[in-house]
DNA sequence: CCCCAGGGGTACC
DNA sequence: GGTACCCATGGG
C-alpha cells in the first residue's frame, strides 16, 4: 500500500479511459474504482501525487513517457496528439482478462464492451465489495456453458469466449512465453485461437504482455493513419503511439 | 427505419 | 493478395 506516491508525465484520467481497460469508474472528486486482479482499486491523481492503494507497476510509471515519445516518427498528428494528451499510458494488465475483454470487443462500442466485461464478472466472478467482483478465473469460465455466455451479451462471440476459456485453463496458452517472443511469432500463436485476428492478438500483446511495437488497428486508428504520410513507421513503441492516435481520432469534434 | 461499433471467419476472385 | 457478407446487439 502506498499512500502517495509522486509521478511526472503522468495523466490518470487520460489513462484509464482512453479504451484498453474497460473495469474503472470514475467516482466522485476525481477518485476511480477499479478492479486489478484480487484487489479493489481506488485511485485518484492531484497534481503530481496520486492517492490511494494503485499499484504503480500497472500504470507503467516505470516507463520514461519522454524517452519513449522521442522515439516517434515526426508527424504533426502524432505531435499534436502526445502534446494534448500528454501523460496517457499504456497499462500493464492481466493478460486473461485482456483477451477476453478484446475477444469481446469485435464490433462493439467501448461503453458495452464495458457492459459485457462488467456481466461476466457480476456472473462467474468473486465478490469483493458491494457491487463488485474479481474478473472470472479462466476454468470457470471454461465450466460455462455457450448460452450462460451469451446471456452477458456477447452474441457471436461467445463461442470465442468459451474456446479461449478452455485453452488457458488448460495451460494451452503460456503468457510467460508470449511475453520472451518476438513480436510476430507472438502474434502469430494468438492467432490460432478462434476469434483472434491480429488486431485483437496485438491488443493482448500491448496491454498485457509487454509487446511496445504492437500496434492494434481498428477503424478509428485507420482514419488517423490516414493523416500520416503513407507507410510511415511509427517505431519500436507503435502502440504507445497508436494510443495518442486513437483517442485523439476519438476526441475529434467531440 | 438507418448506420455504426477498439473484428474475424468464410467464400470467392 | 484483396473484397463482400455474415455473425449479435446496442447506441445514436
Amino acid at each position: 500500500m502506498t499512500p502517495h506516491i509522486r509521478v511526472s508525465d503522468f495523466n490518470l484520467a487520460l489513462t484509464l479511459e482512453s479504451g484498453q481497460a474497460f473495469r474503472w469508474r470514475r467516482e466522485a472528486d476525481g477518485w476511480y474504482a477499479g478492479v486489478v486482479g484480487q484487489r479493489l482499486i481506488r485511485v485518484r491523481q492531484v497534481g503530481d501525487r496520486i492517492e490511494g492503494n494503485g499499484d504503480p507497476h500497472y500504470f507503467s510509471l516505470d516507463r520514461s513517457l519522454p524517452e519513449i515519445v522521442a522515439t516517434f516518427p515526426p508527424e504533426p498528428t502524432l505531435a499534436t496528439a502526445v502534446r494534448r494528451y500528454w501523460g496517457l499510458r499504456v497499462l500493464r494488465q492481466d493478460p486473461w482478462e485482456t483477451l477476453v475483454s478484446f475477444l469481446s470487443s469485435s464490433a462493439k462500442q467501448i461503453v458495452q464492451i464495458r457492459q459485457i466485461v462488467e456481466a461476466l464478472a457480476r456472473r462467474f466472478g468473486e465478490p469483493l465489495a458491494e457491487s463488485v467482483y474479481t474478473f472470472p478465473e479462466p476454468a470457470v469460465l471454461a465450466r460455462a456453458t455457450e448460452d450462460e455466455l451469451r446471456a452477458c451479451r456477447l452474441g457471436f462471440r461467445a463461442p470465442y469466449v468459451l474456446a479461449a476459456a478452455r485453452a488457458v485453463a488448460e495451460g494451452r496458452v503460456d503468457w510467460d512465453l508470449l511475453r520472451r517472443m518476438e513480436l510476430a511469432r507472438a502474434r502469430e500463436t494468438l492467432m490460432v485461437l478462434p476469434g483472434v485476428g491480429r488486431k485483437i492478438a496485438d491488443c493482448v500483446l500491448l496491454f498485457s504482455c509487454g509487446h511496445d511495437a504492437a500496434c492494434p488497428i481498428d477503424v478509428w486508428m485507420q482514419r488517423a493513419m490516414q493523416r500520416l504520410r503513407r507507410g510511415v513507421s511509427l517505431g519500436p513503441y507503435a502502440g504507445w503511439a497508436q494510443q495518442y492516435l486513437f483517442h485523439a481520432e476519438r476526441m475529434r469534434g467531440g
